[in-house]
DNA sequence: ACAATAGTGTCTGTTAGACACTATGCC
DNA sequence: GGCATAGTGTCTAACAGACACTATTGT
């Protein structure tokens, strides 16, 4: 038995406080002309799932290497009209500019977490719910909101990151001194962002040596 | 493009202090009679991939209704030799009795830590070692190696089990206490095991609520 | 009674969380 | 200078970890 094979890439923002999906309108059956997830079957060129999904998606958003993780399979007889079924579905995380400024003009942004969303084709309704809960949970002990910001970002800025994401709120002082401890972040030297008539925030950026981990020392950063 | 699609199961049990992993000799070509992990395809009548994982587990060794989760995915053009395929790997945890009394004369089982283990076909070592290092990571801060056990089974038995998948030594009395506040397990009345002329511990079973579930309520199990 | 492990009590250093305070840039 | 937000200091309650103690069984 040959299941049909594809991939499936729950893009995700942060855009007025909440998490956001990319849809994409669907060129072709089934469900031609319906918003959906960016997705599509493997090449051969491609050197793994992963590959397809990064294709996948610089192929409709013009978006390079974002953060890019497995979520899950989702598979059945039932979930594409064509027959059996399989979609390894990714979760991508990109700041608000980076979906904001790419040529995609067939591009839709819906909110992704409750209340729940309606009228999407296959199953791709419970595959952004499971990246929302994946993203989630492991921002409650990881360093992965980081992705949602820009490259440079103020700790007042990722502190609303995280306080929109979690959905709850986080103590600034305990915030500050969870991530000095982490060392996940660096000072750009001399750079600060301020908006308003008050003092303004310093910039950090990321450690390279934690670009694509997880910092996972420690007990999280719920504080 | 249509891959060969598989599901491969990492069966792992704890026995002699270490985690064991199940293998089987393969019957057919590619690498027929070589020690693998059991795996298949995926049949029309399978509901979903996590019950084809199911299926070929009772098929080879008779075991239904383990602990079983989803890894991850391997895919690419070169991990079989037959073309571009893509596997959907799983774990699962038994007690070693459950092994130990199955019908599979042709199974064996081989550490799955460190040494790093060699001669297995396609990519399966990483496969191995992606399921322990998952079992390894989640049991830090959760109720898994509680599969592990039989049905039911005294604290210090369970003691042992975490203690030798996170490879660190714990307190009896903060693991107890631990245990105590997570509620996860409810004793069995009157039942005790003993073992030496010594004082026979009594037994617990996991609640049923927490069957298939994790806890991750407050910071994990480690002390 | 003794050996050996099951199970409990208690102390201490660390840490999460709350909250009051000071600093600084813009108007 | 005042306002609004950036950033710091400090107190407290909760918790993890260490370790000494008591309890209970088989021999």
């Amino acid at each position: 038995m040959k299941p049909i094979l594809t991939v499936d890439v729950v893009l995700l923002t942060l855009l007025e406080g909440q998490l956001q999906a990319a849809l994409f309108q669907r060129a072709a059956d089934p469900f031609a002309a319906a918003w959906a997830l960016p997705g599509g079957f493997i090449h051969e060129e491609d050197a793994s799932v992963a590959d397809a999904a990064a294709r996948v998606l610089a192929d409709k958003t013009g978006i390079v290497s974002p953060y890019l993780e497995e979520l899950c399979t989702f598979s059945g007889p039932c979930r594409d009209p064509r027959g059996w079924s399989l979609t390894v579905a990714y979760f991508a995380l990109v700041a608000p500019e980076v979906l904001l400024s790419a040529p995609a003009s067939s591009l839709r942004l819906v909110p992704a977490g409750p209340p729940r969303l309606r009228g999407l084709p296959f199953d791709h309704r419970d595959i952004i719910e499971a990246a929302v809960a994946r993203v989630r949970s492991k921002s409650a002990y990881s360093s992965l909101p980081v992705h949602l910001c820009n490259p440079t970002f103020s700790i007042p800025e990722l502190h609303a990151v995280y306080e929109a994401v979690l959905g709850v709120p986080l103590d600034r002082a305990n915030f500050r001194r969870k991530l000095e401890d982490l060392n996940l972040l660096e000072e750009v030297p001399d750079e600060t962002r301020g908006a308003g008539r008050h003092r303004p925030a310093r910039l950090y950026r990321q450690r390279k040596e934690f670009m694509h981990a997880l910092s996972v020392r420690g007990r999280g950063i719920g504080g």
